[in-house]
DNA sequence: CCGAGGAATGTAACCGGTTACATTCGCCGA
DNA sequence: TCGGCGAATGTAACCGGTTACATTCCTCGG
């Protein structure tokens, strides 16, 4: 039907082109899109009808600003290869759009610089809501949030104290919770393997809970039981062959990771140390890759989606005016086969 | 140093209200961030000082709208979950961010509505490039993309004919490789897992080259030795069962993904089949987790954090204006622990 | 001493929408 | 017949920046 203009030169056509055409005011045709009850039948089907021949599509930065709302949501996570945020970062994609918002994803790094950068440029962008991960971060991007009062919540982790609210289950007590486990299946030499506790505070959390837990158990441990690394597969693998190096290993090893106990798992089976029968696995995360394993890995099942689908209910509140609510949610220990009584038990 | 205002009330402060306290135009205060050098140094430092003070942060949609350039490049992913993505998406990410952009992550779970709706959004949002994901998709989107021209890169697939220029290695001949790799160690009876074909023109192409290459090499193979299921490790699990459940099994099973791999490593384990001796199994992406596993997974590498880079850069050129010129990079059979002769060879 | 010319800054239009308020218009009841 | 009222639409300011062009102010050579 439509004959065609040269399109090379065509400039993008604007509620102003439309209006001329239709013989109407730019006005009407805003609320054509805005507020299409305030528009008669008639004129709205025309106005329609000659955005459609135009394939007019409106300009949502122009709309944001008039409407000083950016319709933007961001979120910042440490990594993308740890596919235990793409869960929460799926469900956190689901909900927004749900209520109309678009997404923004920061990937950190683990590192404060990143995020700093990453968070400065969200408020340019004037992002109506934040989702970070962990408390510990940059002095001046941590300002940067509360002095323009951007609607915040924190996930993955409970923080110690802070102006902003929480969605997180409880790191520390999971931690401790496995070592219930496992001091429950009667082991008494008990290892771990977490992150770096420098730049990642839900690591520090973990090792914390895991420490004290350990000291009321009246089990001893010292620092060669304990390892920090990246979470990587080969840190796994270094990690574990380190307890069995020594002359008295661990009957047990909690890695605060899956990605870590199935590197640790299969350096065991590399040395042909049984697992769980010689020595007890437990992960953390339970990843899908924890059941991909033989024997499959017991491990802490995060509620990663209904933490990202509740931080945005709790953020769409916050926009809302309403006063934060910080919510904590449970974590299961999914006994699987890598953890069994110590041998000779 | 400064007197508390009442921060409730505190609108957010503009470059008038820096002009206003600086006593000098906002076009000077524009130019003190857009054009440092046109503006005299002593000017300059005041106002930055004002800007400091007030925490001023300029918004970044405005600026966008004067300047007619939103600095966003968008990206279209399937999903999350797999992590093969993570890293073309971090290639992304980084060469956007050193050329000054932002990233745009959208997630359209294999469905060709989501991704519509995306590419509409993205639009709206007048986004400088766009990074797409296979070549099928809703018509409707594909003429967006056209009319508006959106400069746009396909990656991960090689498109048939397409308006759209691509940055992708080769699916159908990388598959093909595959057939090679086992028809040289000896394999006669091939088996083929691959993701859904009507979903996923990735899946497709690997499954073309797998049947042309059967079919060259004489190698005969029927609809039951072929199988499409998610990317999934019990679909893999099952897959396998399936396989070994006939009279007379195949000697080597490709699995076009390497969840879907190790799923069907694991069925065989667990059913007491020997890989690689008794049956042989080739994955395809080499995620990290081929390595995970016992023994390590054959695998097809494929260059993602590459393509994501080369990506950018090509969509950098489009929007500068410069011809396209679609590029096509390389794959490679990594031979681990999970290929070998087949038994009595 | 004067005018040219460049540096610094100001003026105001503009980006593409939204919306408060004004205007127009038709209909209805008094 | 007329004022009032609500629906439909128009007018124009505004969102918060950018920038072409105009203006002001110096410096300097002739």
């Amino acid at each position: 039907m439509s004959k065609k203009s040269p399109a090379a030169i065509e400039r993008k056509v604007t509620i102003h082109d439309i209006a001329r055409e239709a013989g109407v005011s730019v006005a009407t045709v805003s609320r054509t899109f805005s507020h299409p009850d305030r528009v008669r039948e008639a004129t709205r089907e025309q106005i329609l009808s000659i955005c459609e021949k135009h394939h007019f599509v409106a300009d949502a930065m122009a709309r944001s600003l008039a409407r000083r709302r950016s319709g933007f949501l961001a979120v910042i996570i440490p990594s993308l290869y740890n596919s235990i945020y793409a869960a929460s970062t799926q469900a956190i994609q689901n909900a927004a759009e749900a209520a109309g918002y678009t997404v923004l994803i920061g990937v950190s790094e683990f590192s404060k610089a990143r995020e700093a950068q990453l968070i400065r440029q969200f408020v340019e962008r004037r992002v109506e809501g934040l989702i970070l991960t962990g408390a510990d971060r940059d002095r001046d991007a941590q300002q940067l949030i509360l002095r323009n009062q951007v609607p915040s919540v924190i996930t993955w982790l409970i923080p110690p104290r802070s102006a902003l609210p929480w969605v997180s289950f409880d790191n520390y007590a999971a931690a401790a919770a496995v070592v219930d486990h496992l001091a429950g299946l009667g082991h008494r030499r008990i290892a771990l393997v977490c992150g770096r506790t420098d730049v990642n505070d839900r690591a520090l959390a973990r090792r914390r809970g895991f420490e004290a837990r350990m000291r009321a158990l009246h089990l001893s441990f010292g620092p060669a039981d304990i390892r920090e690394c990246e979470f990587d597969f080969t840190e796994g693998r270094k990690a574990m062959r380190g307890f069995l190096d020594r002359g008295d290993p661990p009957t047990a090893v909690f890695c605060a990771n899956d990605i870590v106990a199935v590197g640790a798992l299969y350096e065991c089976q590399r040395l042909g140390k049984r697992v769980p029968d010689d020595i007890s696995i437990v992960g953390f995360d339970d990843l899908p890759l924890a059941q991909y394993v033989f024997p499959q890995l017991t491990s802490v099942r995060v509620p990663a989606a209904e933490m990202g689908a509740q931080a945005v209910e709790l953020l769409l509140g916050l926009i809302a005016g309403n006063r934060a609510r910080s919510r904590t949610l449970r974590t299961e220990i999914v006994v699987r086969g890598t953890s069994a009584p110590p041998p000779g038990a």
